[in-house]
DNA sequence: CCCAAGTATTAACATTTGGTAATACTGTTT
DNA sequence: AAACAGTATTACCAAATGTTAATACTTGGG
């Protein structure tokens, strides 16, 4: 088994010695928060490959942790630990979403056993889980963009508009590539959509960097870059 | 081959003739409008299996026809006719959408064959055509609502549901259901998203009619059913 | 060098839809 | 009957994104 950086979050200090000692011990690199604020910070800024989270935590339960991720477009798998009687509607909700969720008490085994299969889920849905153009970089687990390490906010549309081009890096898009690939239109829908989209993402990705990395290609369409 | 409902556009008077007679003694029904505006208001209104448009028309052009029931949801195959040399991009982006074009001259026999493609490609898309509880219907090909004849007209997320709730009719549906497979969350949005929506559809379908069709079941969820 | 076509940029606007919340209604339980 | 949880309705807001349109810049051919 692959070491992995999990996060592990959990008020129960005996619990959370026990598993940060225990998942070490298995190779794997664990940050703990001892509360619900704490973990969703890390968890939004951090780069895990899986967080464990209990279901009851000061401030801010697992579950809401798990909604603040995905309204994020954070797909890092989610292991929930929830104690006998407090799981509700909403924990099998979960499992559909590609976590899971484990009753206390469990085997150590057991949460080793549902890690694994956690990851495995997420590896092979992704080849690549990265990116990059230039110092351009997209995570495509946690649908992060940042350009020279700083982080880009981008909109939905604008981010499968960029996912798109990166995927053809240094090849050229066509304008009908685009409305079918990114908005899944089959018809013209005779508007300028794509040229403003591509402005607003332009004004993103390029505007406050000396090389642009988004080019037109005259009377063809777009394509992106490092090379002019 | 099943004898179809066609709407033909075409402006000029002998080849409409021509190709009328020849469909018509295939058996099917052919109904002609000699410019853009009036196949527009045809296909907009009337029932077809499959609309067969020229491309450049009086009025209103065949690829702005298409354009048109496509933003309106209308799915209807269009096989558009066009001269040689007035193909252009668009009419590419027309082959993806699931339509097709022929240029012209064709021999009659292509564009049979063609028909008859575009329509089993519609027909396997979809086991039935429509869905019924009472006297509310959908056409799921043109997506549209109507009760007692009466056309209501519904927002995306609002035909969503409502296409979900009626290929369960007579059935329970759980909110977790809703949330999975008519809003695609994994996860609970703790708002009451689902609450509003069904308002919102309540009084589009139900308001102006004496028996609801769209019940409650308390602590449970929804089910829509003729018999309360 | 000038023109036309292609493209860029920008602002204002409309629509769809989710979030929030106040209020009211309804069925169930004690 | 009173209390309570579940649900309904409604209004207002905000975000995302498509539409329109005015204006300007760019490029290549004549």
């Amino acid at each position: 088994m692959m070491a992995m950086h999990i996060l592990l979050i959990e008020d129960d200090i005996q619990a959370a010695d026990y598993l940060v000692s225990g998942l070490q011990e298995c190779g794997h690199v664990v940050d703990h928060a001892a509360n619900g604020d704490d973990g969703l910070h890390l968890a939004l800024t951090g780069e895990y490959e899986v967080i464990v989270a209990d279901r009851m935590l000061p401030g801010r339960d697992g579950l809401s942790i798990v909604r603040i991720l995905r309204t994020d477009n954070d797909n890092t798998p989610v292991l929930v630990l929830s104690a006998l009687g407090e799981v509700d509607d909403r924990v099998e909700g979960l499992r559909a979403g590609g976590d899971d969720y484990l009753v206390k008490p469990y085997a150590f085994s057991e949460l080793q056993a549902r890690l694994e299969a956690l990851c495995r889920r997420q590896q092979t849905g992704t080849v690549t889980d990265e990116l990059r153009v230039g110092d351009l970089q997209i995570d495509l687990r946690k649908q992060h963009v940042t350009r020279a390490g700083q982080t880009i906010r981008l909109q939905p549309r604008e981010y499968r508009l960029l996912e798109y081009l990166m995927r053809h890096a240094d090849q050229v898009v066509t304008r009908t590539m685009l409305l079918e690939q990114v908005w899944e239109f089959h018809f013209d829908p005779q508007t300028n959509v794509i040229d403003v989209q591509i402005s607003r993402l332009r004004t993103k990705i390029d505007k406050d960097f000396d090389i642009p990395l988004l080019h037109t290609v005259r009377g063809a369409g777009y394509k992106i870059s490092e090379t002019a």
